[in-house]
DNA sequence: ACCGGTATTCGGTGTTACCGTATACCGGTA
DNA sequence: TACCGGTATACGGTAACACCGAATACCGGT
């Protein structure tokens, strides 16, 4: 599936947010798992700019930790505001989404 | 539900495309149709903007006709790649959906 | 010494929803 | 006649977002 970029606006953040929450983890790391997920196009400069969206949003605490394959890693891990703001998320995603389905299903 | 704006990005247009799709209307009675559905916030002027898009980008027919309670109202209606472009927007909205909810869910 | 893979950063771009405002037409009312 | 509220369209500007390209950095193997 190509060109979802737009389709994704407002819900990228919300799954990278997902995926942090799940797990402690880092840029590259977290574009690998959405590519596995089916988001395929979306590429590493997308990431990062959403992780520091997040930092500074103080929704992330951040770890720098060295890697034995490259460069120091950025680790991420939800604080209790990012824990929050990905409850609102995943609210906004069941109304809008159960929402539209309905309006797929030629609902009134 | 507030605040659903960034959400919304990516998907209002093609809801805009299936409100069309059912029936030949036009601007005013789109945004009244978003609003029951629950999109509350959704305001005349950002419909505006997606239907002039929409005749842009030639996927809809618009006949103008005169109003027994106003200013005349301009019709739209689908044609062709209109409605080809309806049906790409549900495969994507299909795809994307379903990965998020798979995602929601734990999934791997 | 070089290269490929891993990893982060940053400046710039295009698209989008939203907002405020202006314009237009009609019916009712004072 | 003059005004006002409801219906309807149009438009310029703004902020947020995903994306792109390029630069930088570190490591292991050849």
């Amino acid at each position: 599936m190509e060109d979802l970029t737009e389709m994704l606006k407002g819900t990228l953040e919300g799954c990278v947010l997902e995926i942090i929450n799940a797990e402690e983890t880092y840029g590259w790391a977290i574009t690998r798992r959405l590519n596995d997920l089916g988001f395929t196009d979306v590429i590493d400069g997308t990431v990062y700019t959403i992780l520091l969206r997040l930092e500074r949003n103080k929704l992330v605490q951040v770890t720098k930790r060295p890697s034995e394959v490259g460069p120091p890693r950025k680790f991420y891990s939800l604080n209790d505001a990012g824990r929050a703001e990905l409850a609102t998320f995943w609210a906004k995603w069941q109304y809008v989404s159960s929402r539209i389905d309905r309006l797929k299903e030629g609902g009134r």
